[in-house]
DNA sequence: CGACAGATAATGGTTTAACCGATGACGCGA
DNA sequence: TCGCGTCATCGGTTAAACCATTATCTGTCG
């Protein structure tokens, strides 16, 4: 069990707010809680306290406790299953990206800045693997090129290799930062992706420099790879935007599109 | 006054979601507010309904309705002030960046990483703010230069004139959801960077690369901009470095730090 | 008639207490 | 020894009530 260094102020009864700092009770919660991971007294695949436990030690109520777990939770930070406690995400570092998807949709990121963000990122982390890839990186983005050869004629399937090379190539990069981001922003994207994949997509092409972008990466050519990936990425931003052009004509009125000026 | 779509089915007392999901009623809380975002019924600085009556509406009881508004106020889309209302976020899209900086706590990502993941947006976001960047962000630039040279003498003054600078050159790339990650990342970076900012600097080549990002963005020369932007991030990273280097034999004990958990 | 101040209502913030459903471990029996 | 059922544990949710802050209304005074 874990027990959290200073037991709260139960010594008395006095639920006295003093200036514990209480004034926002939950945010209290999850700063708490935070520094907890930060004092690395929790890492990934912890278990918590059971939340009665919990309250008790933090001197909060137990709703109080559980918004701010909750709160951590819908950030991807913890993961509760019912019956059996709460624990610290494990696993590939990730955010949600609902938060990104929602303040996309709030302030109407339009797809080209995103395509513009992903494009940037994804360039920058080619550019990075080509430098650190490790030989199990490498093996794994083979893998990757050959499902999707595998999968020429399966859309939908080839779509989940596509998006599993990206990853990979984010992994290989080795900046866990960079591929989080990229992860938040390729998943934004993807959403509106999957709409659209059923099309014929010009599948060659999109291989070939997949391809290329492998093989600058396995021969350490940084610069290759950054080109690789850009020339990629551009490519399949005007393959979307075409597809929707060619889908838009029903859609009309831009009008909605209003307070997209955001920044 | 806003009325969601749909009342809710407070027609019968049957609390039967049918499949609105009636499992985690407050995840369907955080998805139905989060559709009104998404369809536009909602905007930017828009007054939700009061906790009471959204909650009746969306047929939840307070406490979970409460539950998932404040997931959504913890991942910076929405703003509660006790007494008046709860309303959605406004201004520059921004995301919490506290789920970042756990993240990065909780799984050790390294400042180097850090300083990669924000070397490739900046340098990108230089690279779009040459192409995109109007006269009035070209100015919000020169402003900020001034204020640096007029801040030469003041380290505390001189970086918040610098991460201002920064902060307009991602909003003048025209990339919202660039400028939003920018925001994150450097975030993160900031909390460590004030600790240290106090030593000496190389303020005046720091500032001559500012300068040269500025013309370089104003003169529409997009390698000009990245090359000098890449170069600054550089040699921003170095420092801070050698800084760590040199303090942290110093930093003995921190066990004190356990105990100070009172907040 | 207007401006200020106090009263009042509305709203978010928090807690207590209770019940439900899922999970998992323990022990009993075959 | 293995399998199954029971039961304690734990998260999930709700209801009712009270507190603190804010906004608004109202009445009085200048």
């Amino acid at each position: 069990m874990l027990d959290i260094g200073v037991t709260n102020s139960n010594d008395k009864n006095h639920k006295v707010k003093g200036r514990t700092s209480s004034g926002p009770t939950i945010e209290d919660v999850v700063a708490r809680v935070s520094d907890l991971i930060k004092q690395e007294r929790l890492g990934p695949g912890d278990r918590l306290p059971p939340e009665r436990e919990l309250a008790k030690q933090l001197g909060v109520s137990r709703p109080s406790l559980r918004t701010g777990l909750r709160a951590l939770s819908s950030m991807g930070l913890l993961k509760s299953r019912q019956g059996s406690g709460t624990y610290v995400a494990d696993g590939t570092p990730t955010l949600d990206s609902e938060p990104l998807r929602l303040l996309a949709a709030l302030h109407g990121f339009s797809v080209v800045h995103m395509f513009e963000a992903r494009s940037i990122l994804e360039v920058g982390a080619a550019g990075l693997a080509a430098e650190h890839a490790t030989p199990e990186q490498l093996a794994t983005l083979a893998e990757e090129i050959a499902e999707m050869y595998a999968a020429l004629g399966d859309p939908q399937q080839y779509l989940v290799h596509d998006v599993r090379f990206h990853r990979a190539v984010a992994a290989a990069s080795g900046s866990p930062m960079l591929a989080t981001l990229i992860e938040m922003v390729s998943s934004v994207l993807y959403e509106r992706r999957r709409e659209t994949v059923e099309r014929k997509h010009d599948f060659r092409g999109s291989l070939d420099l997949h391809q290329q972008v492998y093989r600058a990466i396995r021969a350490r050519q940084p610069e290759e790879a950054r080109a690789a990936m850009r020339e990629h990425l551009l490519r399949a931003q005007q393959a979307f935007a075409r597809e929707c052009e060619a889908e838009i004509p029903a859609q009309v009125s831009e009008d909605s599109k209003v307070q997209n000026v955001g920044v």
